[in-house]
DNA sequence: AATGAATGAGCATTCATTCAT
DNA sequence: TATGAATGAATGCTCATTCAT
């Protein structure tokens, strides 16, 4: 059902965008079904009608979220990019999913450090379904390591880093005065590929005791 | 008075460090008032009594956590560093602090991303006493760009990769299976370190018509 | 919709009731929302569902009396009634409704005197309403005078001395051992009416250099 | 204790000026003890220290007001006066005791109507001191009657129209636009003795039969 | 006489959810 | 599907008062 082409009129889909959009500005928790409801003009017994709550709402965008990371991963397997083009193409189709869908990388990303108790069975899923993606995409770019503990530290770094653009999008809008648009969005991934394949080049070379060799 | 050494038995200490460990764990929204008292052990009264209402909480573990930030600034100012000791030891102090008040740390930059009214105008105030700090810091590493753009992309990016593994802590438990004690983040500083260094002078060579004279 | 009969028993009606109640018997800010939702019999959460707060209770309140209020000015305009019987009719038809709604007239009436932040534009609205009715009324009475401090002394007299039973009900308890019902108001109109009638001829004789022409 | 000259400068005295301040503008209730400490400028302490709490600032307000009605009642009663000097000496009196002490006659008129548990034996204990002064104001105006029911409606009733400035000065101030000095105040005094006497001269003809002789 | 910390009860309001229609 | 009334728990906060100092 979730990978049906949806007509965006629908309430369910305008409930998930209402949500969206309030759960990025405001936080989960900070915002009411109420509030929800009258963004996406539907009663508000329908929140708890198509999602089951509050809670749903937010599962729903989040894997709506890993959905297209996990379609990114999949293009680039089929693809059998070699290591930088890799891990240029995972970075232009992440800041392009973030581009068009802001507001559900924005929520996926920023709920993520929290721990509530209706959510932890679920995260705990999500994060199963992922982790053979990550470790193939560490293997991918030759950065896979005997020690796990670099790739714990490298795999949500890269992410953080893709990402931190729209961590700090309200302090950027305050500090700096400039436009995002188009351009800006090209400028943002050819800098963070940058800096990502360079870096890990670096840690590469520094770290070589560290990493193990892969087939 | 911020700053005197307080006893952590005294009420306001403690409520401010359980405020701080619910928020880390939940977000700010999702943790009561009651929550932080029951914690602190005292009466819910006192938490308005000390720090005029929940927000009053969150606004002091911020502050702190930005007064850590800006005694790292003043002091590799003091000491005159250059580029390269610098970058090194901005990570690395800032990976003290957040080995050390891991839960400010993590309070502070993960409600940055939101938007409620009742903390705007607080962190625009914030964001100005520190806008200097970042301006000063991106010309120490020779980073200080005619092009706006990229400094609104730079700073955020270390920032955020510096935070990655407290932002991804639930997630790189559930994932890795590692031990976090000193020696891991003696590794962790000295990964992203390399990373940011490394990357940053990618940077560097690859934007040069980007990048401005700095004396 | 408020001039709507309403079931005495429909939950709206009920709060309005059970507020006005116990309004009257320890005044608006006496009064808690669980006190009323008790008598009225419905969930706390009702009254602000209802009436968006407490404060809408008593706006409610004092609307409806000045709904009768009203009432009472347009039927003696319509009857194109002279001085002395446009006198006797408000004064009845006051009474009548003092007797029948005595709570709503005693809410109204004793909260007046007070400028809780919450309802001075509330008050303000309702004022700017009633003001030509007054003026109207004086002029019937050949009483509209030039110096705007006479009718701003006489108008509130003649409020107040209609009111005077409902306003002292209480200490008029304690200090006379009477019985008060029907025959008791008819006594109660028909003194107030001379008092008033014989005291605003004493007035337009006394203060003729005052009293301006009308037509 | 309660006549001593006091300093106003002293505590005990600020606090009930305060208090009776903003009992006089949001009535009893909807005043908190914080408020009238921090207007009074002493700490919240003392208002329980020296009043024995909230209640025991508006019994003391409730006093003072009651003790200027008696001095009134008793100078009248030493300069035997007749009826209608009586009547206007009274209202004269009353009304510069209002524009003196405006804000204790206000709060003291105002709480009347009110029937709370804390202030319940203290009323009755009020209303009986007064009762007798009452009975013989009336048998001086010649008023005294046989049927209690004509007191019991004419006392209330003279103290309304008395009064009436106050209780409705809020809605006078903003419906009329006029300038409250000492001059208006004569203007009050001579208007409502006027409307008093020659209202209760009209009642003294219309109810003969209800009015008893009296020696 | 005066303070400020502390208490526990109470405040109005909002919450997510349910349910009859 | 969709509504709006209704619920009971929980929200942040303020209350008058007390007490050790």
């Amino acid at each position: 059902m979730r990978n049906v082409a949806q007509n965006p009129k629908e309430p369910r889909e305008r409930i998930l965008e209402a949500g969206a959009l309030l759960f990025a500005k405001k936080g989960y928790a900070a915002v009411s079904v109420r509030e929800i409801a009258e963004a996406a003009n539907v009663n508000v017994a329908m929140i708890s009608y198509y999602f089951a709550g509050k809670a749903g709402v937010l599962k729903e965008i989040i894997l709506r979220y890993f959905d297209d990371v996990q379609a990114i991963f999949d293009k680039i397997w089929s693809r059998k990019l070699r290591s930088e083009e890799a891990l240029k193409t995972f970075v232009n189709e992440l800041v392009d999913v973030m581009k068009n869908k802001t507001i559900f990388c924005k929520v996926a990303i920023t709920e993520m450090p929290f721990n509530l108790p209706e959510f932890s069975e679920f995260k705990a899923e999500v994060a199963r379904r992922h982790v053979e993606y990550i470790r193939q995409g560490l293997q991918l770019l030759k950065l896979f390591v005997e020690d796990e503990r670099l790739n714990s530290i490298i795999a949500p770094a890269a992410i953080s880093l893709i990402f931190s653009h729209f961590l700090f999008l309200p302090f950027i809008e305050k500090v700096w005065n400039i436009e995002i648009n188009d351009e800006y969005y090209d400028l943002y991934a050819k800098t963070i590929s940058t800096l990502l394949f360079d870096g890990l080049n670096g840690i590469k070379s520094s770290f070589k005791n560290l990493i193990g060799d892969v087939k």
